[in-house]
RNA sequence: GCGCCGGUAGCUCAGGUGGACAGAGCAUCGGAUUUCUAAUCCGACGGUCGCAGGUUCGAGUCCUGCCCGGCGCGCCA
């Protein structure tokens, strides 16, 4: 899949010249200064490389190591295989074809037939000089177009079940999900996050009727319910279905009221889930996830027809008293055919069915084009078969791209499952707590000690209230939690470290953060207004620290692309570090620059540019991962 | 049993369709320095990329087998 996106791209890009010359990409509208040099070079080769075979991948990416320059094209000796030429005659030949004496120095074949690109200084100074300002209000797209071909993209996130509160392990689906609809958002997409509810199922039937017990008032005031710990209230109703054969009875008979669409039962029901969804938008909104609630009792009527539907069409077949969709490919333990199974034997509807339903409403209703499942990789199966059965009863066409984003778990720092010590479920808002208290601490032991240490006096200028460190206290712990997350491989488990995560050294939010703020304080103290800096006066790139940091912002058009095509967040969090330490040496004040007592007023206002242009892009991109950034840490 | 996903430096992790000596952070050690917010920068140390074969000019990456770990495998979601 990853191959057909990528020719997909290349070929937009070949049938997208215009009559300039130029690239109209991606990244390249009129006005927008920075385009993706990744794609104009892999475009120029790529008309280089068509002369020898048309339909030859051009291979152009960011050099491996910056010593053979910034780009490197690989398709030389592929190519070469395949008409039997030696490989560095055709570079060779590839690079005498080049026209990008515009970008770069002459490229260079090196090894066994790379062709290498060095960008040239004013080149990058051009592009740079060319970003607009940061508009006074909205948001700042640093100079980066939109897509010209948005579509309908459906992400579903979070979906939590309304019986229980949040726990831990909606930590992950949340902030993927979260980060994959903003970047497809920034795109240009029409994204809609579905938060998937769970709010159906016998267990409602049960907190109905514990509600009646323990809430009389309910039906009067519905909408004053309060239930301070639903973990709790959960807990008890259980504690008392197993318990009290009265009250099970009562459970029951409440499943099958509701069902029946019972006025007063389906008033008691509600009233639940609006109160179990306030909480959860407690911890959205701290967390600043936006969504759309749509639970899966919103299919209810949907299911029989599209059941009925694939009956009557003979999609699905009758086996052991259960509708089953039979799927190619798919066994169980015995090697026998293992079937989706749509309906219960009982009748009764269950995951597969109300997820076809839902899959039907997204395509049909909303015009999705393309449907990502942010799921734990353990519904892997589930997903294969339900998408298998939604191609094969033709609910999702082939132009519908049906994607299961699948992540790890979080384990515990040992490695052990993420439990408390008795083996439950961690509560998500202690998770975040704990967080913020960690970055908490860390930002005390930082900004400037009470106790009165040995270096009290720098840190004094930046004495921070105590409001304004519970505030980035706040910002900086969710901000770590959700780096941590998105800066490793999805697929992958990974350990929670409240220590690394909230570690002001390395790949971390808080460094990156106060990266951020540093540099806002160089505008601050340097007395300028960077959103008037723009276009009069030129970008000079003479000093290789500043050289080394305008190639690392050239790059973030490119960089966002990539994850948003990849849906690999940990792609922009590498990028956001490396950008973060090439702006460290930048400034270093041995190896860098001096920026706003530089030499000349030319050189000083180039220089404020290049700060204003970093934390615009780390502004940029924390946002693309959900993360605020602080003005003063 | 079958299937899927992992196994990369002491630790935590990156490594785009096979490509240039396998990268980063933490930790450890050494250097810079009284500062443009040092919450910094530079350097060193550190890896038979789980094992064994194979394909290739070239394999962490592709193929086969095996070892270890995780997950999943008909009426839960």
């Amino acid at each position: 899949m990853r191959t057909a996106v990528l020719n997909v791209g290349i070929r937009t890009v070949l049938l997208r010249r215009g009559p300039s010359g130029g690239i109209d990409g991606v990244f390249g509208a009129e006005g927008c200064g920075v385009r993706s040099i990744l794609k104009e070079l892999t475009a120029r080769v790529g008309e280089a490389v068509a002369r020898l075979d048309p339909q030859a991948d051009p291979l152009v990416r960011p050099a491996a190591d910056e010593s053979h320059g910034d780009y490197q094209s690989n398709c030389a000796m592929s190519l070469a295989k395949k008409l039997g030429q030696p490989p560095r005659s055709v570079a060779e030949r590839i690079a005498a074809a080049l026209e990008v004496s515009d970008l770069c120095e002459p490229p260079e074949v090196a090894g066994p037939g790379f062709i290498n690109f060095r960008l040239k200084a004013d080149a990058m100074a051009h592009r740079l000089a060319e970003v607009p300002p940061a508009p006074a209000a909205g948001e700042d797209r640093v100079g980066i177009a939109p897509s010209d071909a948005p579509e309908k993209v459906v992400v579903d996130l979070s979906s939590p079940n309304l019986a229980k509160e949040m726990h831990v392990g909606h930590l992950r689906s949340t902030v993927i999900g979260d980060c994959a609809a903003r970047i497809l958002e920034f795109l240009g997409h029409d994204v809609i996050r579905e938060n998937h509810v769970g709010d159906w199922g016998t267990q409602f039937g049960m907190l109905v009727a514990y509600l009646r017990r323990t809430h009389p008032d309910v039906l009067n005031r519905p909408d004053a319910l309060q239930i301070a710990d639903l973990e709790a209230f959960y807990v008890q109703a259980k504690a008392l279905f197993d318990a009290d054969a009265t009250f099970k009875r009562e459970s029951q008979e409440a499943v099958v009221a509701l069902q029946q669409g019972d006025t007063a039962t389906r008033r008691i029901w509600e009233a639940f889930c609006n109160e179990s969804l306030r909480h959860c938008h407690r911890i959205l909104d701290r967390l600043n996830v936006r969504v759309v609630d749509r639970g899966e009792s919103y299919y209810n009527d949907l299911m029989p027809q599209v059941i009925d539907a694939l009956e009557r069409d003979g999609h699905a077949v009758e086996s052991q008293g259960a509708l089953c969709v039979f799927l190619e490919g798919f066994k169980t333990k015995e090697g026998e055919p293992l079937p989706l199974l749509v309906r219960k034997s009982d009748g009764g509807f269950n995951y597969a069915t109300s997820d076809l339903a839902t899959l039907v409403h997204r395509i049909r209703t909303l015009k999705a084009r393309r449907i990502i499942y942010v799921v734990g990789v353990t519904q892997k199966l589930h997903f294969e078969m339900l998408f298998a059965a939604a191609r094969k009863c033709g609910i999702a066409p082939p132009e519908v791209r049906l994607e299961h984003l699948a992540f790890g778990s979080m384990l515990s720092r040992s490695g052990a499952p993420f439990k408390t010590r008795e083996g439950g479920t961690i509560k998500l808002k202690n998770l975040l707590d704990e967080a913020v208290a960690a970055a908490r601490a860390v930002v005390e032991s930082a900004s400037g000690d009470e106790d009165g240490d040995e270096g009290a006096a720098p840190m004094s200028k930046r004495a921070l209230s105590r409001e304004q460190v519970e505030e980035i206290a706040e910002t900086v712990g969710l901000a770590a939690l959700k780096y941590y997350d998105l800066s490793h491989n999805l697929i992958k488990d990974y350990r929670f470290d409240i220590e690394a995560m909230t570690s002001l050294e390395g790949n971390t939010a808080p460094y990156l953060l106060y990266a951020y703020a540093r540099i806002r304080a160089i505008g601050r103290r340097a007395g300028v207004d960077f959103a008037t800096l723009s276009g009069s006066s030129p970008i000079l790139l003479a000093h290789p620290t500043e050289q080394a940091l305008a190639r690392r912002i050239l790059r973030l058009p490119e960089v966002i692309e990539q994850t948003g095509a990849e849906l690999k967040p940990n792609l922009l969090t590498d990028y956001l570090y490396d950008l973060s330490k090439a702006f460290s040496r930048f400034y270093d004040r041995r190896l860098g620059v001096r920026v706003y007592d530089a030499p000349t007023g030319e050189l000083r206002v180039s220089r404020l540019r290049l700060c204003d242009l970093t934390a615009r892009s780390l502004k940029l991109g924390l946002s693309l991962l959900g993360i605020r950034t602080l003005e003063q840490m």
